[in-house]
DNA sequence: TGGAATTGTCACCCAATCGTCACACGGTTG
DNA sequence: CAACCGTGTGACGATTGGGTGACAATTCCA
């Protein structure tokens, strides 16, 4: 599963760079221009990472940071700050902020690119993500990619496995078709299809009874119930 | 409702200067003079801050910051530390301890003052929006997108749901039907239809002994009483 | 290369849900 | 006391949302 990275700046020159060299090697990312929108993003898609320029209009990066981390759904969220001024550094890493490092402008795609994997890597350490799930007769194992009900494999196939994955590993929140998109396909979703619901269907159908713990919640989207 | 500080060191002066200053400033104080009785009065008191001396004597202050962020009860209770050496610093406040600000010895009572009342301000306006709403026997879970009374859930509609969301997050403030309408279904319109009063029978009915705490404000709107 | 498995999209259908109306009710006003 | 206004209520037709089967495109694998 790709790393998801939010890319906040409002040069889209830099965004650009940034974006490609990230992509490039191997992240999944989302740009935002300004602070209201940075924060949205940051809510609904939840990045893994975010690299966040200070210089900004109207909302500068300080705020955004500060508001990143004021909210549960963000405060974990690892930050790396883009700044001009040396002399910023120290708020920037200091308590108020709580960045988790910075690069000073101009910087290198290349030390871009070691920063954030040396973040990512230290974050990934720290929570170890469940190997297994299990609720009731309804086994879930994420390195096997083996999904089993009373110990007898169900045969999936590898989207409707994640699909099961992402559900189960937020049980009981209802997730949206459009989270669904994102998280299990990967679009950055505009688009109205059937799409989750046909997969729902299959994934339904063969795990069988298991399939009491798909929740439909009609007019908002689809909930694992445990 | 005064704040809670627990204060934890082992030279007896220290905590009477403290402990007289914070109680002047309108906090209500406990102390400890070891990390045992810290941890012990942290867990049973859980108050909303906790100044700890670096330097005491068994279980020093790191392992007592470390001990309280593992455990889930204490974990996000704001920490100021007293140290003695500068050098202490980057450790205290680092990702490993966690600390949320720092004085060093010898400090002024001022200075101890305005840290914590900067701390408990900031954690005061984390008071994000709420995940769940409790009202006496009536439970709104947002996440899971469910209401429930007595712990039965309350079969609702997504409007429905909403409409009591709406209500309950501005609990005591009267809504316009206006207001209900653009907040609720998102319309900007000006359109004069039963249709809020319509939704507000149905989900009276559904709700049913908890629809007490909806009340109609005649001429004005709708409010939720707790 | 070719057949099988998987996937995304679509059209259709049904039940749940929604918005609206007509009317009843009750308090308020003159 | 009667007209009036705002809200509650019951009913109904329209709309919507999600399940379903089918199908073509794509990927996988031998």
């Amino acid at each position: 599963m790709k790393p998801r990275i939010l890319v906040v700046d409002d040069e889209p020159e830099i965004i650009e760079l940034v974006e490609f060299n990230l992509k490039q090697a191997g992240y999944v990312v989302t740009t935002a221009a300004d602070g209201a929108e940075a924060l949205k993003k940051a809510r609904s898609h939840t990045p893994d990472l975010i690299v966040l320029d200070v210089m900004l209009p109207e909302m500068d990066g300080f705020e955004i940071c500060k508001a990143l981390r004021l909210d549960a759904a963000t405060a974990k969220i690892p930050i790396v700050m883009l700044t001009a001024k040396a002399s910023e550094i120290d708020r920037v890493l200091g308590l108020e902020l709580g960045a988790d490092d910075y690069l000073t402008k101009p910087f290198s795609p290349r030390e871009l690119l070691l920063r954030v994997k040396k973040i990512l890597a230290r974050f990934q350490a720290e929570e170890k993500p469940k190997e297994q799930l299990r609720y009731g007769d309804l086994l879930i194992d994420l390195p096997r990619h083996i999904a089993s009900w009373k110990n007898k494999p169900i045969e999936l196939t590898a989207t409707e496995f994640k699909l099961l994955t992402v559900l189960a590993q937020r049980a009981g929140r209802v997730q949206s078709r459009d989270q669904l998109l994102r998280d299990v396909w990967e679009y950055d979703s505009l688009i109205d299809t059937r799409t989750v619901d046909t997969h729902m269907r299959r994934l339904r159908e063969k795990i069988g009874p298991a399939s009491k713990h798909l929740d439909t919640v009609r007019g908002v989207g689809y909930r694992f119930v445990e």
